[in-house]
Formats: structure tokens, sequence, C-alpha cells
DNA sequence: TATGAATGAGAATTCATTCAT
DNA sequence: CATGAATGAATTCTCATTCAT
């Protein structure tokens, strides 16, 4: 692929930017910010990334890989689609609280303007979307949900609900609720929402 | 009175602003952008906003306060408060389809980091969601909603579950779905898992 | 001359200028503090001067023959060369003195860069000087003064002295010195220097 | 150290600005002025100094202290009080005119309005002046000079009549006087003015 | 590979001056 | 004469990126 991630300072790096983007944004993150961070060169950046952007798409990539993967292994022992789907909103709100950094990016960053959102296919976001909707898939040939439930607008309904929730977390400081009272609520209404 | 909306260079601006920062994101957007496209002079700007960040915030609150507005009208006739959570989604979702760059803002800057979601204390977004909040306590006073429900977190999922659809709109060309179909998919999943 | 004073608001923006000026400096100041000091429209200051140069310039001549006029009315009734000397240097310290801003302008704006003395002639400045230097000749005429001492060099001299003098109470808030024992210290210093 | 004067640079941009700056005056200046005459992008300006005032500032200190020791190595030899003021007057004419750029800027720009001359403490220059208190005071206890003189305002009485020679020199172009009979002329009036 | 000094394009903002009212 | 909103030229400073070491 060309991109060098055998030395551990691409890692580095990301971390870095994970905590600098999260702090500042994206357009008010300093590279060298960053490789102070990091701790190596402003020049080493560039050994690593394109440029500035390449590293907020390659923090993404990343980032949504492990959150992709560890979505997959916690849901991977359990069969019912109902029990899915709770689990799947616990576990999406535990990784929030557990990486507030990595979650205000995607929260924020990611939404922002033209040059991510429109220009970059963000097809590791589409996969864990798409996670819920194969869920409800599933739950409508068991019989569980009802047939007339669109997957393409129920999988965008649950992920925005427990989106809006964590933004309320990632912004604020205090926590009016905890995750399992917010995951518990939120599945519980969408679960008998689309239940047949 | 601190702010010049006297004359209509102001509200020219807003519209010229709300366009470009919708174009182009609002750290991509020059000054002398808007100040083409609203037909003034750069300077002239700066009579009326204290400088770019204010002319963001200035946007916000006259265009929520439209939303708003128009929001509340929309609902006074309704007595019936799943009726008017259906409605509420309905006009949501029009309004975003009928103000894409509006809603493209609201969607992706509003979001932003620090300087606005944190440091920018967004009360009319607030007063939003709690229509919301207010339509779930009066249901459940009339019995109609589960008294387990948290308005606090069913406020947020309804929205969330609403403005996930509108990002879906407004980052996208294609429209695989019609709003009426959205809204009444999303309002109907809600209303069945709130209701008593 | 093509200038206006009929009006006393050439005056009053006069006045106005030099408040402004002496607080800030001329590079400091805007247009529109002199303007709204002086109680009239920004553009009303161009009826009068035909740019914020010219609002120096006039102010120095202005003021410059007024400190004029009052030194050569304060030295006309003394005969004895010596005296005169003394005179001039407690009327200059103690025009400095009522005349803060005045003299800060004088001390500070003028000396300024290029654009004012290197461009523009100060005529009345050299008057106020050329004053020394008559007294000193009529003392060498008189025999009280040495013969060798040359006006051209001693009249810088005896400004200089009194000019610094004059920086220190104008730059600094608080007075070590009062101004009559200045005055009297310097002119004594000096007049015994050239004494013959 | 909080500034890099390692490098050369810092002294070449010292050195251009200081032209720049005698030439146009700090307002009238450009960055990109002194740049281009160091030699460098105007970005790296910005490696050496925080800012454009920053660039004044500094140069005041590096060129204070350059005239500082040379005026005490100057005078390191002397012995009586007397010699050493006469010197003291040569030595400061010379440099004058030896370094007119210098000379300019202290003169012109180091009286400029608040900004420098009263925020900026200028402590380089008052132990310039100090120089002159101190052979006061020593002449005075070797019972050479009069004992009512008062040091703090005899210091600026002496370094005002140089320096108002110096403005002479540096503001206009021809020269009336040399040197040695200006240096010999000042001195010799404030010899005898102060003496015993 | 790694460094970090140097670069220079780019943008926000200011403010003297004008001119329609 | 007087106004003050509008203009737009001008300038400082930032920071992503490069490249000689």
């Amino acid at each position: 692929m060309g991109k060098r991630k055998d030395n551990n300072k691409y890692y580095r790096i990301i971390q870095a930017a994970t905590k600098i983007f999260a702090r500042k944004g994206f357009y008010q993150a300093k590279v060298s910010d960053i490789a102070k961070e990091a701790g190596v060169a402003d020049g080493t950046i560039y050994i690593y990334f394109e440029n500035k952007d390449d590293i907020l798409i390659s923090l993404f990539e990343e980032q949504m890989q492990m959150v992709l993967d560890n979505m997959l292994s916690e849901l991977a022992g359990i069969s019912d689609p109902a029990d899915k789907l709770t689990h799947f909103a616990r576990t999406h709100l535990k990784l929030v609280e557990e990486n507030k950094d990595v979650a205000e990016i995607i929260q924020v960053e990611l939404r922002q303007s033209s040059k991510f959102m429109k220009e970059y296919k963000n097809e590791k976001f589409a996969k864990y979307l798409n996670i819920i909707a194969d869920i409800i898939r599933e739950g409508q040939d068991k019989g569980i949900f009802r047939k007339e439930v669109m997957p393409g607008v129920a999988k965008r309904a649950f992920f925005g609900a427990l989106d809006e929730m964590s933004r309320f977390w990632v912004l604020s400081s205090r926590k009016e609720y905890d995750i399992n009272t917010a995951a518990h609520q939120i599945s519980s209404y969408f679960l008998q929402g689309i239940r047949a």
C-alpha cells in the first residue's frame, strides 16, 4: 500500500493526532502539535503520511477498523437479533465512554465539511451501520421484527439515536445518565418499535 | 443595540454565509467569498459582524430562531402528543429538504469541535430538543407514553434518529427514500417504542 | 489659503487631535477617534483637512505659533540677554507642564520618521530655536557672552538640555524635580558656560 | 533561551531592520521589506522574533548594548572627570556619525509614542545616561564640579545638548559644523557651567 | 530514516477616504 | 456644510510542507 506501518512511529503519530484533533479540532490543530505530542520532528510526520488530511483519513481508517473489529467480536456469540441490538447499543456507548477522543473525532470531525464527508468515501463507517441493517434483516427473516421496517432507514434511526446520546456525553462534562441506563432505554424503545 | 440589523445588508450577508459555509465549510470559506456572494465589499462584513466566527454564530442564532418558530407554529394546532411527534418528524425532515444549506451547516459546522459546540452555548438548539421532551412529558401525563421513558434520553434518541436520516440526505446526492416514508418509519418505531 | 478656519470646528478638531495623538501616537490614532473626540462625523474632518497627515501638520503649525507667540511676549520686557535665557528656560518648561499633550506631540511625533522631520519643513520650530540664537548673538554683541560660542551650536545645546528634561516629565509620571529647580539649574550651567 | 541568537540570521535581520526602520520609520516599514533586505523569507522573521514590535525592541537592546559597551571602553583609561565628559561628547557624536541608522532609530523611533517610550522600560538607555551622572558625582567628590549641581538634571542637560545636535545631523543632509567642533563647544559650555 | 529551520502562499482584518443623501 | 455607511487596498502573521544535513 505504500504506507509504512512497520515502524511503531506510524501508530504513535495516529495516537498523538487522535488526542490533538479531539482537543482542538482538525483545522485548529497544527501538524507541529501532533509531532510534539508524538515525540517526533515535524518532518517525520511526512515520512509516514502524505499530508495533514491523510493523518485524519488514516486515523479514521485505523480507529474505525478497531471499532468494527471490536463490535463484531462482541456480537459473535449472540444469536438472538433482539439481544444483538441491545448489545450493540451497550457496546457502542461503552466504546464512546472509553475512547472519548476517538468518539469525539468521529462525532465532530468526521461530520465536517466537504473535505471529509463528501470527498472521502467512509466505507468503514458504512460497514458499521450495516451491522445494524444485517441484524434487522436477520430478525425479519426470523419473524421477530416487522416486515415493513426498512433496514436502510432503521439502521440510521438506531445509530442516530445512540449517536446523539454520545454527543451529549462527548460534549458535556456532567453525566446525567449512566451508560447502561441510556443503552437500555434506547434499545428498548427501538426494539419495541420494530418488533412484530 | 450592539448589532446593526436595521439594514438589509445584515441579512444579505447571513444568506451569503449560509450558502458559502454549506458549500465549503467554515474553515475553507473565505470572508471575501461571503462578501462577493453578498455583493458587498470585504470591509462591509466587519460593519455588521465582529469577525468570521461571529458570522457563524449569528447565522446559527438567526436560522435556529426561524426553525424554532416554524416548528412551534406547525405544532400549534395539534393536541394529541403522538400526532405531535409524527408531525415533528415530518416537519423536521421537510425543513431539512427545503433548506439544505441551513441543514448542512447545522449538521456539520454546528457539531464542530471546541470553538462552537464547546464554547458557544447553543441555547436555541437546546430549546428545539426540549420541544420533544415536552411532548413526551405531556404524553406521559395523559397516560399515552410509558412512565419509565426518560424524556432527556428519549428526546435525544428521537432527534438523533431524524438527524442521522437528514445527514444521509444532506451529504448524499441520491435519495433512496422519500421524506414521508422516512418520517413515517421513524416516528412509527419511536411511537410504538414509547407507547404505554 | 484654502483652509477653512472660520468655523470653530477647525479648532475643535485640532484640539481633539492634540489629545488623541498625545495619547496614542500618530499611527495608532484613528481618524474616527479624533472625530468622536471632536464631536463631529468622520467625513467632517475631510472638510477641514486634506488628510490625516494634514491634521498633524496643521496641529504643529497652530500649536507652534501659539508657543512662539507666547515666548516672544514673555521675553518682550526683558533686556538683559542672560535674564532672557533664564526666562526662556522657565517659560519653556512651564509651557511643557501646562500643555502636556502639545509637548508630548512635539516631543514624540514631531521627531518621528521621515514623513515629518524630513519632508516637512518645520519653520516654526526653526524660528523658536532662533529666538535662542538671537539672544546669544545679542549677548555676544554686548560683550556678555564669549565670542567663540557658536550660536548655531549653542541654541541646540540649550534647547536640547531643556527638551531632554521635558521628555523626562512628559514620559514619566513621577516628578523628581520641580520646574523652577530644573529651569534654574539648566540655565545656570549654560549661562556660566557661555559667559565671557 | 527563549530567543535564538545562535544563528547569524538573527543579526542579519537586526541589521536589515536597522536600515529599513531608519529609512522609513517603524510604522511605514513593512516586515516584508526587512525580510527582503535580510535576504530571508517573511516567515523566517517570525522564527527569530515574536512580531514586528519585538524586532524594534530587540534592535534597541542589541544596539544600545553595543553603544554602552563602546562608551564604557572608551572612557576606561581616563581618570579626570572633566576629560571624561569631553570624551563622552566626542565619542557620542562620533558614534552618531558612524552609525547614522542606529542613531536615527534611537533618535526618532525610540521617542515614539506610548508603545515604546511608555510601555517599554528602556533600561539600557537609563544606564547610558547614568554614565554621565556617575562622572558628575565623581567630579563633585573630587571637588572639581560644584556641589549644587544636581546629577539627575545635569545628565539630562548634557545628553540633551548632544542629542539635539545629533538630531540636526541625522535629519539634515548638510553639515554646518564638524563633530569635533560641536563636541568641543558643547562640552566646554557644560564643563565651564558646572565647574567649581 | 530523522530532523527542524526555512519557506512563502494565503487570509483575516483594519482604517483612511469617499460620496450619496 | 455635515453625515457615516461603504469601500478595498494594504499588511501582519500563520503554518503546511520541503529539503539539506
